[in-house]
DNA sequence: TCTGGGGTCCTAGGACCC
DNA sequence: TCTGGGGTCCTAGGACCC
């Protein structure tokens, strides 16, 4: 009955925005940060002098987030700086995003203050302005921090609104409004569209939002590709994504990067760089249970050119060790010698590490093989075992007439670097 | 005195296979 | 001898967002 409803009444979609966060979470910790113009910003005798956050009072100075720090001291004499403390901000969002849950199970966090809220079946906790009204004041109550709350029927609606009263706001959109609300702003307005998106519009003689919903969709998908095609859509309300509680869970990448505090030439001193970044990558991929198939580096130079490097492993990896490993052969092999200022290391296409100890045991396939020695063609074993498990034995590396021997040979290396596995085999 | 660090998604070209 | 068109994988880079 109500799925029925559904479609006819359409979705009430929630997206609440957290308001200056960083800022505010600090002022909650500390009242006599309140009401003066803080700025959370990064060590500039590091190189990372940059304004991260920063509360309304510095923004009416015209301090902007980015911002090197000694021009929003410019702007801003008497600014209060803090560095950033991501611990203390990733408790409080936790903290935010329970009370979220307290209204609906279908919450999806986006980032570490927003998210989105479907709350088109949450009628008996009231009227949707009644609902947003009850999650701004308990936030506040609770945590002492405010936000802005959208209320659409889709998230790019709901994301619009949100953004269109700050501090302590909350506005509705509905399709209805799209024309005299949305229609009449410019183009980089538009969540999805950027510096760059916004100048190529413009050589086609497209400036407002409007423009953009009434655009010639060929012309859009020359000029931008599938999201030319994504954003007219947009401009013209619709946007079918639903709400997705799990879609946070699923990470494609997990990497880490450092500006250096000077440039480096020191070929001993940018790999100790590569070896903390990788500690660091490993540790956060072990927490989360996963491991990397593809390895990537990041170099940018003095000038600021920046290449990335990436490279699919035999193995997925998640030690330490094997990722300063593969970052250092990745650097030397890049590196054009020039000073470094920025290094990274990526991991990508990550496997959860439980189904990978799956593909990689190699148990049950000596047990076929026994049985049944024509196994050991490599397109037997593709067919059998998948092509994930050939290819981490290393064996898609070998030319087929080889397989018998590879395959009888590999295994013992290979289940040497699972410690689980070379216990039983040793002793 | 310039411009952090965490991500996602898309594109495009070459290799390789059928 | 000359030849196609589709599909997938891998890699590099760009755009965007918070």
């Amino acid at each position: 009955m109500k799925r029925e409803m559904y479609p006819k009444n359409g979705r009430v979609i929630l997206h609440v925005d957290m308001n200056s966060f960083y800022a505010s979470v600090e002022m909650a910790y500390d009242a006599s940060l309140k009401g003066k113009p803080l700025a959370i910003a990064g060590n500039p005798e590091e190189r990372r002098g940059i304004i991260v956050t920063c509360s309304y009072e510095a923004r009416r100075f015209g301090v902007k987030t980015t911002m090197p720090l000694w021009e929003a001291k410019k702007l801003c004499p008497q600014l209060i700086v803090k560095k950033p403390n991501f611990n203390r901000y990733r408790t409080v969002s936790m903290a935010m995003f329970e009370v979220l849950r307290q209204f609906t199970p279908l919450v999806e966090p986006v980032s570490i203050d927003e998210g989105y809220l479907d709350i088109t079946d949450s009628f008996e906790l009231g009227t949707p302005i009644e609902i947003a009204k009850s999650i701004q004041n308990r936030i506040l109550e609770q945590l002492d921090l405010p936000c802005s709350i959208g209320i659409a029927p889709n998230k790019f609606l709901a994301k619009t609104a949100s953004d269109m009263k700050k501090p302590l706001g909350i506005t509705i959109l509905r399709k209805r409004d799209i024309q005299a609300v949305l229609w009449p702003l410019a183009t980089n307005e538009m969540h999805g569209v950027g510096v760059k998106t916004a100048e190529k519009l413009q050589t086609i003689g497209i400036l407002t939002i409007g423009d953009l919903a009434n655009a010639n969709e060929l012309q859009l998908k020359s000029l931008l590709g599938i999201n030319g095609i994504r954003l007219k859509e947009r401009a013209n309300g619709k946007d079918d994504r639903p709400v997705d509680p799990e879609a946070i869970e699923e990470f494609k990448s997990i990497g880490n990067s450092t500006t250096l505090p000077r440039d480096v030439t020191n070929q001993q001193e940018l790999f100790h760089v590569l070896e903390s970044l990788a500690e660091t990558v490993s540790i956060r991929m072990k927490r989360k249970n996963v491991l990397a198939a593809t390895i990537g580096i990041t170099i940018r130079y003095k000038d600021r050119k920046t290449i990335t490097r990436s490279k699919r492993l035999a193995n997925p990896i998640s030690s330490k060790e094997e990722f300063a490993d593969k970052a250092k052969q990745l650097f030397l092999k890049n590196w054009s010698g020039d000073p470094v200022r920025l290094l990274g290391i990526t991991g990508f296409d990550l496997v959860e590490h439980d189904h990978a100890y799956k593909q990689l045991d190699l148990f049950s396939y000596e047990k076929e093989a026994q049985k049944e020695p024509l196994l050991h063609t490599l397109s037997n074993l593709r067919e059998k075992y998948g092509k994930h498990i050939i290819e981490s034995a290393g064996l898609h590396q070998v030319d087929s007439k080889d397989d018998v021997g590879t395959a009888t040979s590999f295994n013992k290396d290979f289940l040497r670097s699972f410690p689980h596995h070379s216990e039983e085999k040793e002793k």
